[in-house]
This record gives C-alpha cells, structure tokens and sequence, in this order.
DNA sequence: CTGGAACCTGACGTTGACGTCAGAGGCAAG
DNA sequence: CTTGCCTCTGACGTCAACGTCAGGTTCCAG
C-alpha cells in the first residue's frame, strides 16, 4: 500500500546526510513509523517535509523554534501565539534580508571601489 | 595629535563587545597601536572599521575571507583573484537573499494556512 | 598614594547542526 | 550460507565567533 523508503533513499531523495534526518527526529521535526527489527521508513510526503525544514533552517530558525511551530502547521491551526511567534520569524528575516541587501551593496562598492581592469586602475 | 581611543570606548561606539575587538586583532581583522605599556589605541576610522567588518560577518563572510579580502580594499587594489572573490561573495549574498525570500514567502503561507482570527478558523 | 575601573594575556566553555567512528545487527542476492 | 551494503544506537569531534574566568598590570580620580 503506502510506498515508503528507507532513510537512506529519503536522504537522497531530500539531498541531505542520513545523520541529519537522524538529527530532526530526535529534535521531533520529523517522525517515522519503524519495522519490527527497529528500521526507519518514510512515505512519500516525508520528501516535502524535509525540504520544509531545510528552508526553515536556512532561514535561521533553530530547531527549538521549527518544533514549536510545525505542529501547529500540521494541524492547520494556530493560537494566538503561534501567530505572533510566524510573524516574528517572517520579520526577523525581513529584517536579515535587508542586513544582507545592505552588505551586498558594500561589497559592490568595494568591488568598484578596488577597480575594475575596464577602468585601467590597479595591479598594471 | 590624532584622538585615540582605548579598546572599552570603542567597544561602545561601535557596539561591540571588547572580547569581539581582541578577537578581531587576533585574525588580522583590525589593527592597533599600543602604549608602551601594552594598551591598544585606536584612532577614529577603527569605528568606520569594526562596522564594516559586522557587516561582512552578519553577510555570512568568514573571519579567514575577511581577511583575505580587507586588505585589498584597504589598498584600493584589485587583482584578478580577488575581483572574483569579491564577486563570488556578493553572487552567494544574492542567492542567500532569494533563499530567504522563498522562505518568507513560505512562513506567509504558513501564517495564512493556520488560518487568521479575522477568516473565523481554529483555535475557536 | 590608594582604591577601583579598565586593561592585559592565556585558556577553557558555549552553541547548533550536524560529521564521524565504533560495534552490532538486518536484508536481498547468489 | 555468506558476502556486502544498509541500518541501528550511542557517543565523541568539529567549527566559528565569541563568552567567561583567572591572575596579574595599569590608569586615573580623590
């Protein structure tokens, strides 16, 4: 019936290290049903899953905060809290988006800044 | 003649931490001079300095390619290889934002998928 | 001249998301 | 049945940018 994968697959599958899907059950991010001698398996939506929590983390949320709120998104519901703490994060990273478009800004400067081989300044 | 400041002062106006500044020195990030009894001084631009460094550290730049990079700035000289670090850098900042755009976007749907008090779904 | 900040140099502690190794078991192929 | 790959559970290692503590020196206000 439901098609499901071993961890090894699903790391694959997922572009990600065996150990680190390891590492989010053991943070609760992400469950697994066992085979009687103890293996992992997954089914299909596990991909999607872990896509999502790659996303989160690379958005800089740690998994404190991934285990609070995904349970919340899995039920679809959300408490007052809940809410404020999504909108916190999606500020948060508003806030970082504009620090890192800010620091590319300098970067560009710098790299005008140094010369170009176009403008004939520098290491002649 | 020139104003220096001691390392607690500067630690203040550019809103670091003293630990931050010695740990800067120490990976050649950020230079002093020091009295004859071992005191570090720093003259005005070490402000300018230390914020343009957070700002290559908060870009997600490492201490080892600020270094490699400051310099070259420093002497508003380029050379090939460092034109392209410069860009390589800036180029992964860009890919960084688009990331973080992506998974605001998806901390949007999140939000909006829990459903809002306004739209009369959940916790009720 | 004296007491308390501020400074110095090591050097070990911290945190997060894994990497990596050890030792033991499980599973399909031949 | 055995070879070889996959998986399991600990548990220690890593890396970066500092925090923090210890033990000693220096500076300045009173």
């Amino acid at each position: 019936m439901g098609v499901t994968v071993r961890i090894g697959e699903l790391a694959q599958r997922a572009s990600v290290s065996v150990r680190a899907l390891r590492y989010y059950e053991e943070q609760g991010l992400l469950l697994s049903s066992r085979s009687p001698s103890g293996q992992r398996h997954y089914a299909e939506p596990a991909v999607d899953r872990v896509q999502l929590i790659q996303h989160l983390y690379s958005a800089g949320l740690t998994s404190k905060t991934i285990a609070d709120l995904l349970p919340c998104v899995d039920a679809k519901v959300s408490t007052p809290e809940s809410r404020a703490r999504l909108a916190a994060e999606r500020d948060r990273i508003d806030a970082q988006i504009a620090e890192l478009t800010q620091a590319r800004d300098k970067l560009n400067d710098m790299i005008a800044l140094t010369g170009t081989p176009a403008s004939g300044c520098a290491y002649v």
